[in-house]
Parts: C-alpha cells; structure tokens; sequence
DNA sequence: CCAGAACCATACCACACGGTACGAAACCGT
DNA sequence: ACGGTTTCGTACCGTGTGGTATGGTTCTGG
C-alpha cells in the first residue's frame, strides 16, 4: 500500500552504474546521478540509501551483468582457452559502443580522498577476488596446460595485470581493436603447442 | 629583491606531489596540499599558480625524477633488454617504500569529474606520449630481436598495459616481489633466445 | 633610514557537496 | 469515502571546496 513509486528501480540502478563507470565513485556528484537516473535526491535516498550503498549497488550489478561471461569464461578447456575467454571478454567488456570506456573496478576508485577510503579498498578486495578465481582455476589445470616454469599465482596476476592495464588503455581512448591485438599479442607467449601437451 | 619566501619551492612540490601521487588530483584537497607542503593558501598560489598548475609542476617532476630511469633503459640492448629494464623500473617506482603506491600518472585522474577533464586528457596524453617513444625503439630494433610475428606498435601497447596494469596491483597493495614476479612471468614469454638471434 | 616590493597570515568569498525536513500528492484496505 | 501509508517535490542544512582580498611583516636598493 501507498503511493507507488513512479520509476524502475533497476532500469535507476543502471543509469547510476553507467555514472559511476564513466567519473568513478568520488566524480560522480549526486546531481549527476539523479540527473541520468531521472529521480530526486529523496527517491534516492529511499530507494538506495546513501551513495555509498548505491555504489555497492551498481557494482553487483555491474558485476553480475558486464562480467556475467567470466564464469563461463573460466570452465573453457584447457586453461589457455579460460585465460584467452576472459581476455577477450574484458577487452570487449571495456570497449563497448554503448557502454563507458574502461572498467567499473578499476576507474571507480583507484586513488582517492580518505573520505572514499572504504570504497577503494572494497574495489581492491573485489578485483583481488577475481585474481584468487583465476589462480585457483589454473591451478586445477592439468600438468603441461601452462606455460613451463610459470606459477599459477604469478600467472593469475599477470593476467589481471594485463586486464587493468587495458581498462586503463581503454579509458585513455584505445578502442576494441587495439584491445584484442593486446590479448592476441600476449597469448602469442603461451602457444597452442603447450595447450596441447 | 622583497621579502624572501620562507619554503623552499622544490621541496613544496615534492611534498605536493606526494599528496597527488596517493590521492589522486580530485582526491587531493587544497588543505591536503598546503599542510603537507607546510605553506599557506596564499603563498601556494603566488608560487605555483593553481591547483591544476600545481598538478603540471608536479607532473614534470615526477617525470623526470621518479620516471627518470626511462631514457637510460630505452637505450639498452637488445630490444628485450630495454623492455625488461622498462618493466622492472616501473616495478620498483611503483612499489618504493618511501613513496605512494602506484604510478602518478595512473592515480592522478583515471576517472573524475567534468571539472578535470583537461587534467585527465593530460595524463592520457603523456602515457601515449610514453607508448608512441616505446613504440619507436621497438620499431628500430635490429629484424628477429622482437617475437617473431609481433608488430612494435602492438608490442609497445602490451608492454604499457602491463605496467599500467601493474600501476593498479601496486595500488591494490601488491609489493614489490609481487610485481617483478609479473614482469618475469611476462618476460618468460620473450625468451633470451630471441634477443640472441 | 626610508621607500618600494615581495611574502606571510587571517579571514573571507561564492559555490558545490552529500544528506534531509516537511508538506502535498497518490495509492490501498476497509 | 476515509485513514494510513508511501512516494514525490521543494527547499533547506552544515560542511568543505577552490580561490582571494587585505593588512601586517620582512626584506633590498638607494
């Protein structure tokens, strides 16, 4: 009962979550947010809490729609196939037409005033998530899937190095293309042969 | 002739670049600013111009203090030497004790506000100026001291997405051990052999 | 020893920030 | 039709922002 509310929540949480991927967490003013979300600073109160949890809002989302594919991206065989899936995937993920350039984790809130202190860090915690899949992901690879003498855990890094390095690329104006030759260029280091051994 | 300033200007923009370098242009506040620098508002602005100024300044010099080492390690031989010597420096500026976490250039502005649009078009500006130099040591190396089948422009764009990418590890916390494990892991797949060749 | 010049410190400005109080409007159950 | 409830819109709050006016202070050149 009550007067019902006049927007979508979701459909809110989406135009919040492009704000945030293009200016981050502290660029992100609330009247831009209510501006492109189409809603009072009231409604947004109501219907989100504060900014902060709004943010926290529009990274699960972000998460569970932009990076949907790194699960499947993962269960590729063998490892090369999982590595070169999600690669790819993040090179397309932050060079979309319709999308802002770049990545929601990285740009949200690399460094930052000490007021966004707590947001930095969950930043960090989520994207260290990330690299703690895909080291346990090559980890559980076959002998032989992985390059000779390469530890999982300096791999998983590595990769996740090359995936913010290109959000920071992308950010700077690099465009798909440029991306992918990124991607191709660094798996040309890790030959089909090994992937066959 | 006048009264003589009671700071020393180099040593303010040092500890002004401090500020920026860990908290990024935004995220540092004038107050930030001058309690660090230990000068006032005013004496701030009568020897550096503005915040975005100030910012410039600092930029200059953390290009040719801390990211001084880059000249010397283009210049090494072969190829991959260069490369290795690149990755590494930026590994150990990246990850000092004595210094902010990350790369300025990466911290500064990656995303902000419209505000200081021109200030992150700048640092974008400044990391292609460092892939465009890159890019052209590569190009003039000697044929078959590059991976075989890599183009130098591609090349030279993976090389900065990888410290780039390291820029956000080291801000994440990753240290230093860390991070040259990701530029070994990544030069592995550049073998001596090639640079013998 | 004085005039001019540059610097320092305080106190201030307009403005934008994140966040909220409050009254009017719109709905549901009875 | 009406009471209770929730939302919406406006107008506001305290605080911090980048930036500056002003007056006292400390130096140099003559």
């Amino acid at each position: 009962m009550g007067r019902p509310r006049e927007f979508c929540p979701d459909q809110a949480l989406g135009q919040a979550l492009e704000v945030f991927w293009r200016q981050g967490y502290e660029g992100a003013s609330l009247s831009d947010l209510t501006e492109a979300m189409g809603i009072t600073r009231p409604s947004l109160y109501a219907a989100f809490g504060n900014k902060e949890e709004l943010f926290r809002k529009a990274l699960d989302r972000y998460e569970s729609h932009v990076m949907g594919f790194m699960a499947e991206a993962m269960r590729q065989e063998p490892a090369r196939e999982a590595v070169a899936g999600l690669l790819y995937g993040f090179a397309d993920a932050q060079s979309g037409q319709d999308t802002p350039a770049g990545c929601l984790g990285v740009n949200g809130a690399l460094a930052c005033s000490e007021a966004s202190e707590p947001v930095r860090q969950e930043l960090a915690r989520r994207r260290g998530a990330v690299e703690a899949r895909l080291a346990e992901r090559l980890r559980a690879a076959p002998a032989g899937q992985l390059p000779p003498g390469a530890d999982p855990d300096d791999l998983a890094r590595y990769v996740m190095a090359l995936a913010q390095g290109m959000a920071v690329q992308a950010k700077s104006g690099a465009g798909r293309e440029a991306l992918r030759r990124v991607v191709a260029t660094a798996l040309q280091a890790w030959p089909d042969s090994v992937a066959a051994a």
